[in-house]
DNA sequence: TATGACATGTAATCTGTTACATGATTAG
DNA sequence: CTAATCATGTAACAGATTACATGTCATA
């Protein structure tokens, strides 16, 4: 089976299920009750991702026969699903990458450790600071261009989003000094 | 025509026709080269989006006759569209729209001066700040709950969530009292 | 006259949403 | 016994992505 690419939901559940395995429903819980919530908790985004994945070959899902009879099934990570994680986490990070979205960014971050090591942490955070600071810049180059023409709220709005990027600069920061710390 | 859910794209839309008619070529070329690359710039997304809003009466498009005989579509905003531009504005934001994404809530708030005025902007910060709030606090009690549980980058990746929004809840006050100083 | 930007579109495919459907098990 | 929760799904539909197709106009 070929792999195309795989949207963001795929790689969510594969990092889940790679922390523990789990079944259809338990991950529909994790999304609707943790700050997961960006994700679809409905079953008609999740059963079929998971089968695609399953047709894949990157996850395999096995009947669990347990207490009751009541049929679950338990998803777990196969190899071919691992290198799949490991090969997105690690993908140098791209202005492209900062500007489609944090929330990618993050889920790959925060699946890193257990993945590929607090040290490949510490090179995708790298990453991350080396993609932002030329965005950074390029937000207030923008910014000087929109000063006269856009009305107050729209000049607004463009520091919300460069604030937040600047934020988010600062937290690489503090994120590679909490790595540091630890060693 | 009912108007069912328009997506974030078809606000985006309508919102830049109502600062200035436009053809698509215009739009997917905003989209494009300004920060709004997060909305996607190609024709398979842009022209039958148009013809959507158009079939449903929210925007009008007519062939301009002009210099060259190049057909070219302008495309302008109708009453109607306006009324539904409009009601997008001043819904109430609640802690819903704040978990789906700031980038909606941005886009309404770039366009709230042009189309409800000062006024409507200052009432949509408040309601963002006031579903902001409480949402920070229970962010700071759910972090709270993974500090032993999650690995490193997991807490940290959810810092970087809390963060973020701790600094567009700082961001509301400043823009609050760029409007007051407005007056 | 050929290249590139202008301008608009279509078709196949994939993914997600909404809403419905089914049946097992547990708690009151 | 019945309501809620567990657990898994399907079907119809909407929307986006990708890739291709088409033709106009300016300019070098």
């Amino acid at each position: 089976m070929l792999i195309r690419k795989i949207p963001s939901l795929g790689y969510a559940l594969i990092g889940l299920l790679h922390q523990k395995p789990a079944s259809g429903y338990d991950l529909r819980k994790i999304f609707s009750s943790t700050s997961m919530k960006t994700y679809s908790d409905s079953p008609g985004a999740i059963y079929p991702a998971l089968r695609r994945l399953e047709k894949q070959g990157l996850i395999r899902g096995t009947i669990e026969e347990g207490s009751g009879l009541r049929r679950r099934q338990l998803f777990r990570v196969t190899p071919k699903g691992l290198a799949e994680l490991r090969k997105w986490i690690e993908r140098a990070i791209t202005r492209d990458d900062v500007v489609r979205g944090q929330a990618e960014i993050m889920l790959r971050f925060a699946f890193s450790e257990q993945v590929v090591g607090a040290n490949g942490s510490l090179v995708l955070l790298k990453s991350l600071e080396a993609a932002l600071k030329p965005h950074v810049r390029a937000l207030h180059e923008e910014a000087q261009a929109l000063k006269s023409v856009a009305p107050l709220s729209g000049r607004l709005a463009f520091e919300a989003g460069l604030r937040g990027t600047e934020c988010l600069l600062q937290w690489t920061r503090f994120a590679m000094a909490a790595y540091e710390k630890e060693k």
